[in-house]
DNA sequence: CAATTAGGTTAGAATAATTATAAAGAGATG
DNA sequence: CATCTCTTTATAATTATTCTAACCTAATTG
């Protein structure tokens, strides 16, 4: 919790409750389940704090935005670099922290400047491979991407 | 065209439009652009259709749904294996045909079975750097990801 | 050709997630 | 204490997406 000391920001009771949730969390919660868990110990809660707190840890760099789930937003208070694992059936991200060196070829870059990268590896989780949770059906960003496997 | 003939799809005047629209698009359209452009020459077009369709066409595999902008659903008529470069100002997807081999070892992949990948370079475009463009604000999931670079 | 069936399409309602707004609160400062 | 700034809250509004029910169309059958 020390590290959120000195980034310039009012460490409110909210905000701390919040923190608190998302230190050492690994399951990628979206704003639903942040709100759904820090209301329990703070009933007054309210789902506008979530979202402006949650976006405010996103501008200090305290917490990244995860993509990988078209149907909310998703959260990682890990911000060293690291890549995903996704289920295409249940949704649930695990974090990969191989290190890969990808580096985008110049005369590939469309003029962009680059500013960093992040691996998304689909898959099937142990428990829907065993016809387990499944809430969510559509397979998503998996078509013709199983040529780059080994 | 061709391709979608053996696919078990009715061909229907409103589906013809939109794969119309999507053949040799590389701009990842989402359904708002995908229903303003088809419903200019077809305007009795329904959101529904276009919803109905995407994912249709999605279960038929002439489509991939793409993550990476967290505001909505953008689709690529591409589906060889290939990566994207994100604008994080303005949203812009560019493709990436560049081959990577990366390979997630036994050890990381958490009783995942590995379907496939996807990389998505994060970086500002052309535009975007003349202080162009930029309707989006919010960078996603670049915090930290700059230590991958080179 | 009338009746049937199997999708497909449509308009509009309904949901879900997120964002915006306005009022109230809390703490720091002068 | 008055003021200022930032935070929180409750609620409304927006946006994107999905659902529903009625309608349409083409192919099939009798």
């Amino acid at each position: 919790m020390d590290r959120y000391k000195n980034i310039g920001l009012k460490l409110t009771p909210q905000r701390l409750a919040i923190l608190d949730f998302l230190e050492g969390n690994t399951t990628h919660p979206s704003a639903e389940e942040i709100f759904a868990a820090v209301s329990d110990r703070f009933p007054t809660m309210s789902f506008a704090t979530v979202y402006n707190t949650l976006e405010t840890l996103k501008e200090k760099g305290a917490v990244i935005e995860l993509t990988g789930d078209p149907r909310k937003k998703r959260f990682d208070p890990n911000t060293a670099p690291h890549h995903h694992l996704i289920c295409i059936r249940c949704r649930r991200i695990a974090d990969v922290q191989v290190d890969y060196k990808i580096d985008l070829p110049r005369s590939s870059r469309m003029g962009f400047e680059i500013t960093g990268n992040h691996i998304e590896f689909y898959g099937v989780c142990p428990a829907c491979r065993k016809g387990g949770p499944e809430k969510t059906g559509s397979g998503v960003q998996t078509a013709g991407e199983e040529s780059h496997e080994n």
